[in-house]
DNA sequence: GAATAGATTGTCT
DNA sequence: GACAATCTATTCT
């Protein structure tokens, strides 16, 4: 398990998303031990044009700055009062642009996923869902801003899986980008949160 | 299986 | 003060 290298993330925000499905997303906790999962659903975020993204008009704050840096950074951040989310940004610096991760099929970790989720690792509930899988994985606030090439949470490398595209979930206050098929999944995999 | 309501707080206007 | 890139339990059918 090594970390894709920067240059897997310094490409265009929705090639990425695409061939992220199949690769590995780890995360090393403070007493070494893992968790990591295959990725099977990806979203692509572009702003500042795109009006679902959180870059969007430009609008960069506290919480959403490390999508202006350099790819290959982690942007985490918290919805609804309760759940976390996490991104790997991607592009041109400069460019706010990030791929929300939505599913995972869970590889290593089980029993730390199971016990954090209140489920059976066996459940395909597991970490079918941004929120889910953070959960399981035990991102959180930590997380904010870690460089994917470093040690703690990175993303490895795996065998590329077929993508199907569909519009982006929740994300209908948007308007017409709430259009767009910028969402990628595997569609044989029982671990995607929505089967369309 | 589908639809709905309620939870709950960091973040921004 | 309003809202949010969601999840869960509950209540139907």
């Amino acid at each position: 398990m090594t970390p894709l290298p920067r240059s897997f993330y310094a490409r265009p925000v929705l090639q990425v998303a695409r061939e992220a499905l199949g690769k590995v997303l780890v995360v090393v906790a403070p007493d070494g031990s893992l968790c990591a999962g295959r990725i099977v659903e990806t979203e692509a975020y572009r702003g500042p044009e795109d009006l679902a993204a959180h870059s969007r008009r430009g609008a960069k704050t506290a919480r959403n700055r490390v999508m202006w840096g350099p790819a290959g950074f982690a942007y985490v951040f918290f919805v609804y009062g309760q759940h976390w989310h996490v991104n790997l940004v991607t592009g041109a610096a400069g460019e706010p642009h990030a791929v929300l991760i939505r599913a995972l099929e869970p590889l290593v970790g089980l029993a730390a996923m199971s016990e954090r989720r209140g489920r059976a690792a066996t459940d395909p509930n597991l970490c079918n869902g941004p929120g889910k899988l953070c959960r399981a994985l035990g991102i959180g606030p930590e997380h904010r801003d870690l460089d994917l090439c470093g040690p703690v949470l990175f993303v490895s490398d795996g065998p590329r899986l077929p993508a199907t595209r569909s519009p982006r979930i929740g994300v209908d206050y948007a308007g017409e980008w709430a259009e767009r098929k910028w969402r990628f999944f595997h569609r044989a995999s029982r671990w995607v949160s929505r089967a369309r």
